[in-house]
DNA sequence: TTGAAAGCGCTAACAG
DNA sequence: CTGTTAGCGCTTTCAA
């Protein structure tokens, strides 16, 4: 049984090429000459003695980083609880892992957006991904951190925004239920603090206002919970509504929750619709119309850019398309 | 305006406090003796210079790690398209945050455990989180990372295992549908390869035996999209079936569409149970019959265990509680 | 084209 | 109780 030996290092691999160890990081690294015949001594002796680089001392000694952080704004922590978190989360850690990296995960009190300091004062955070960013936190940004910070919804001069296009998704939305007979359409909004769920908003008023219809506007927030609560304001506020827009499929399931308990016929009597196309839409009763949000494409978008180093374009925007199915 | 200083270093917080970068460590870390005075000129000065410590650093002089890889094994890489993958690493990401730790994400091809070894001589890998494990996965875990790595699923006597307890969950279930009448009772299961999902079979063929009943398995994978098939099958081969137990919600749904698309009713007709109580269980129509499943309770669990260093109980169980709605 | 040397920021003996 | 002294593993001038 061999002794347990530890992982190689690099100086255990410029020994067994017979050089340097200067000239092994060149080699590994990719960065500055070698010879030709050197290079491929190096690299034989780091694949047979399975050389793994240490991303922690490289950080180190670079100033690099050895982390990116996901900060999600929110009026308290359970914001983090929001499976869109995960999501975004997980698409990050994809992004790291060849990099040796890792993805941490901060909840950021929306009041306080300056908490952003600590963090870039943290020399061991890579880089920052912004979730529900507001005007503040943007303001919030250290220079320091300039290139190192990307934004899953509004951006800045420094900070470049990805997102999806929710103002069209909600725009073809409302025009198919326009196009499908719906005239009296209200819908579930989100926070009003985040801009970006403001665009969905707007484009709802534009559709509505272009065609002469009246505006029907109920806060929600995301959640099915309150989609619920929120179509019961409808119901209450405007009997005669035939179609229920809600800003996210949680909403759109929550709506049609309470509708069916008031014995509301969707779509027959309403339609509804919601927003993300989340796998499940597919299978509920009625199945879900609704837009798509290519959350997984837009996070890895952002942790590259935030891992890149270099200029990001400052928005970059994700269609979204609109999927018929049966609720409205 | 000042100019851009550098964030401050542990030797910034010592000058300023009068003391050795020793003695400021051991008051920062919090590990060794100091004089209450000292302490406390430490603690102030670093609060001043807003003194964040870099794990980067403190990783590399300790050997400790930093980053925590949850380890998917599966035939290929679409596994880590599960959300529940997500939810584990976003529990991961959170239970990390605070130790200055990062997440990463990495596949393990089902017939090359030994991909292991690799991430074990990664000196900045700080734990090890399995999910999906096989036993061949922990016959590869190396020596060294004793007491660093943690199993959502089954454990070994160095690998502690944390799991819901899905075969008391599919019992009670099962037994449900029993006291409700049903007594053809079909099971759509998960992948062979899984021993953990073995167990909720190994449940469900208990229930019926003891109930003198016969055994319908039909294999599938956690995916609705495979519960569908797996229903039209079940009809196939026994139409008189009136019960239709899913390995997983996703699964359920799946059912409950095919059937749906027969024009076999649900209840009505055959019963449909899931597994997992995802949020969105209770919104569907019919509202899913399920047991409960703590995802990030588990996931919780098992990174603290990877990350604590010391040793964990070799098993923790997590109860799984039925919950009764309208499917089943 | 390569090697020697100097750290990156921090902790851990070991004296004092 | 505190300071001195070595590094952790890697990159990066600067000479050779």
């Amino acid at each position: 049984m061999t002794t347990a030996r530890r992982p190689p290092t690099l100086e255990d691999v410029a020994a067994a090429a017979g050089v340097s160890r200067a000239t092994a990081s060149r080699v590994l690294a990719g960065t500055g000459y070698a010879a030709p015949v050197t290079r491929d001594r190096v690299t034989a002796a780091a694949d047979r003695l399975g050389y793994v680089p240490n991303p922690a001392a490289r950080a180190l000694v670079r100033g690099s980083g050895v982390r990116l952080v996901v900060v999600v704004a929110g009026a308290d922590a359970t914001v983090l609880d929001d499976p869109y978190v995960d999501r975004v989360v997980g698409a990050a850690a994809r992004v790291c892992a060849p990099y040796g990296l890792g993805v941490a995960l901060h909840w950021l009190p929306t009041r306080e957006p300056a908490g952003l300091r600590r963090l870039a004062e943290d020399r061991s955070v890579g880089g920052l991904v912004l979730v529900n960013t507001t005007e503040a936190m943007l303001a919030a940004i250290p220079r320091a951190l300039r290139g190192r910070v990307a934004s899953i919804g509004i951006g800045s001069a420094l900070v470049p925004s990805f997102d999806v296009d929710n103002g069209g998704g909600t725009a073809a939305t409302v025009r198919h239920l326009y196009a499908t007979g719906r005239r009296r359409i209200a819908m579930v909004t989100g926070p009003h603090w985040l801009s970006c769920a403001g665009r969905s908003v707007g484009a709802y008023r534009q559709v509505m206002s272009d065609a002469g219809l009246p505006v029907r506007l109920v806060p929600g927030d995301f959640t099915a919970r309150r989609g619920r609560a929120a179509a019961g304001e409808v119901l209450a506020r405007w009997p005669d509504t035939d179609a229920i827009v809600g800003i996210s499929d949680a909403t759109a399931l929550g709506v049609i929750d309470r509708l069916r308990g008031a014995g509301v016929g969707v779509p027959g009597d309403v339609a509804v619709t919601g927003f993300d196309d989340i796998p499940l839409a597919a299978m509920t009763t009625p199945a879900l119309t609704t837009a798509t949000h290519p959350v997984a494409q837009i996070a890895t978008a952002a942790a590259t850019a935030a891992l890149a180093g270099r200029p990001a374009p400052p928005v970059t925007v994700f269609p979204s398309r609109l999927v018929r199915r049966a609720s409205g």
